[in-house]
DNA sequence: GCTATTTGTTCAGTGGTTGAATTATTTGGC
DNA sequence: GCCAAATAATTCAACCACTGAACAAATAGC
């Protein structure tokens, strides 16, 4: 059963506490804790945390254990007296979370377990432009297939699917734009629903989420570093140029899903014009096609995703050009990133994506225009790294949210246990 | 007791739940759909709509009536059989927030009551710039015994206050630097700490909170129309332009609660420099004294605060100079509003301060921009409407902040009544 | 071997919700 | 005018999950 939604936060609202969310809220809590202590604690350290009472964590922990939510590892080494503690950690052989990926010259696939360790990964390379949106996804079908029949081998059980692509992502799984696959109004359920299910049907998980690809890459570093801070910005820089968003540890997505849409933020308005009808656009400094250009490479000789290592080799080889086209990328990117950074006042940006490999030469001009131009840059300094994911942030985030859900409403998942 | 703290959000991982929690959020919830309807709601619609039994609803409903948060109403009329249901209302007799506002042309006291009436409103003219910090909060002051005496007059009891102020405010009520009133490093609690204390201390309520102009007119306009959007740009045309971001119902303060300056983003990249640094920043364009300046006017011949009185007179008349400064203005504004959009993919955007009076000669540009440079624009239009409360959304802003708080987490009222 | 120490479990006690039964109050039909 | 139907609100025994204290388990240090 193909069946899609995008991702809403679970109820802005707080719903009632009626008797037996007293529990359900409990187990996301000691869960939680679980999964964001960076050794695995004992159930004596939950309730310390937690202000639960040792009694209370004793029982929620014996219902995740049972439904294969966590698993208790060896007793940590640690000095003193007592009865040593036994350490809980997240489950590695229950739910899973598959992520899929479509990208303008490769498929990929990917599993994530609970506790955020990537268990199968494969990426086949492809030029998907001149494909067929059918053809593409019944590929990538087959793709899945194969990481499903590895992980359930490896004791995991497939949970739900997040499917990333580089474009806009309406309800319901409907790809409206995706201008460099050359998609529009794609439905991608429809497509699948032909082929069997790959992920059992899992309360509160919606079995197929479609997003866009900039959000998931947001969400994959989200994970990636989960001692790192709870609220950045992620950039993405490809052809086109998309921003995550994470707010206090969750992946903001705006009214219909659609933030992030940094490439046409005008950094040079009496500057080239643009596709979308503005004149000097991001997309038109920072875009991989104009730094290629500017760097006096040619698209065409290249496939578009060793674009990013090449211009790496001659800038670090100082090749002239290369050097030159970065610098004045990176003084384009942080007018930019300046103004989000204005408007959210966030400590954060992680540059991904083709941005990754070329940080050290775009960091300079994205700071100097970062401190010429935030008001606050004086008192509280901005950091700009790079990912540490780089070009798979994004099936691996597609994955990472999946089990991520579970995480925060474990109930779902224990319920489908019986 | 003078003691400041910034507004943060009541705690990112939501904690554990305790025994007794499951009342507390309880209480929140029954409160929060009472002071969200439409109509006042009698027990049994709450029952329906928060999924509690009656008999809980009506426990709770107790408490709130004996902590003299809730009142019965008339009962509203009703056609069908049955007993008749008595109504639930905010109580307008129980506790309030006093809003205070420091500004450049004038001070402001406002106290607004649990239902969001305003019960008081004073504003004292004066130019504050010659003012040092301390003589300027011993007026306000002054001002804010007054309203304290006709609050307590009329029954209610104020729980906190909230001061509204141009400038950047750090932690603990530091004022970090408020360029128009020529503030720098102002302590405001340590200023305050020789007057005598306006509100009780009321568990969860901190007593004085010290918040930016523009970040309490965004909170003022989000409680003026409860049924309006959860999420929207507020953003206030004044000397300088501010923004303040509601996402989901709630203010978005970012990391340091610095958010909303977007007075600084570049929309004539080539244009003249600006005090920060930059050039051509949307402030120079669309600030008020760019404006005055480009329809004709001398700053100095007018009050600030009637500024724009004039300008939309001028306008309403056919004024060319004016007109063309508007437009000029407008554009400006929708090049900034555009990118915030494509950034944080919102549906609404309110002009508010002195942008209000001026929307009917603003909003022309600013569509033509963001419906020009909004990629979604074409599938989710993009509202542009004045503020309805003006200029006094911060003030009242201010007051609400301290009232919104309670309704969100009565038990710290309701414990201190004892 | 004994004590101090810490972990985890057991169990009676308690607070708050639940659901059904009951009471209260009105409309509408005969 | 009286009774049935309908809806609102309250009462009360039952139940569920957390609480706190006591207890068993397991280790380090002396």
């Amino acid at each position: 059963m193909w069946h899609c939604q995008g991702v809403t936060r679970p109820a802005p609202v707080p719903g009632a506490v009626r008797q037996g969310s007293l529990r359900e809220l409990n187990l996301a809590v000691v869960l939680g804790r679980i999964a964001a202590a960076p050794r695995p604690p004992s159930r004596a350290d939950v309730a310390a945390s937690t202000g639960l009472t040792r009694a209370t964590v004793s029982a929620v922990v014996d219902d995740l254990i049972a439904g294969r939510l966590v698993a208790e590892s060896e007793p940590a080494p640690r000095a003193g007296a007592g009865r040593p503690a036994r350490g809980l950690v997240l489950a590695g052989s229950g739910p899973a979370g598959l992520g899929l990926e479509i990208n303008v010259d490769y498929l990929a696939a990917c599993v994530v377990d609970l506790a955020g360790e990537v268990r199968h990964h494969t990426v086949r390379r492809a030029d998907l432009r001149p494909v067929s949106p059918a053809d593409a996804l019944a590929r990538l079908v087959t793709l899945a297939a194969e990481a499903r029949a590895d992980a359930e081998g490896q004791g995991l059980t497939l949970a739900g699917v997040a499917l990333a692509v580089p474009g806009l992502v309406g309800d319901a799984g409907l790809v409206r734009l995706a201008p460099n696959l050359g998609w529009r109004d794609v439905a991608v359920p429809e497509l699948l629903a032909g082929h069997p299910p790959l992920a059992g049907p899992v309360p509160g998980v919606p079995p197929l989420v479609v997003d866009n690809e900039a959000n998931l890459a947001a969400v994959g570093e989200l994970h990636a570093d989960p001692t790192g801070p709870a609220s950045f910005l992620h950039v993405s820089g490809e052809v086109g140029i998309g921003a995550g968003i994470v707010l206090d540890g969750a992946l903001f997505r705006g009214v219909r899903g659609w933030s992030g849409e940094i490439g046409h933020i005008p950094v040079q308005p009496q500057g080239r014009p643009c596709r979308c009808g503005g004149r000097g656009c991001l997309e038109q400094y920072a875009g991989q096609e104009a730094v290629l250009a500017a760097a006096g490479l040619d698209r065409a000789d290249l496939p578009a995703d060793t674009a990013a290592a090449r211009l790496a080799d001659l800038a670090a080889a100082g090749h002239p050009a290369a050097l030159a086209a970065l610098a004045e990328a990176g003084q384009a990117l942080g007018v930019a990133v300046a103004g989000v950074v204005n408007l959210l006042d966030l400590d954060t940006v992680v540059l991904g994506g083709g941005y990754a490999l070329l940080t050290p030469w775009l960091r300079p001009a994205v700071l100097a225009e970062v401190s010429r131009r935030v008001l606050t840059a004086g008192w509280a300094p901005v950091t700009v790294r790079p990912s540490t994911l780089g070009p798979e942030a994004a099936v691996v985030g597609a994955a990472g949210s999946v089990v991520r859900r579970i995480v925060a409403e474990p109930v779902g998942w224990l319920t489908r246990q019986g």
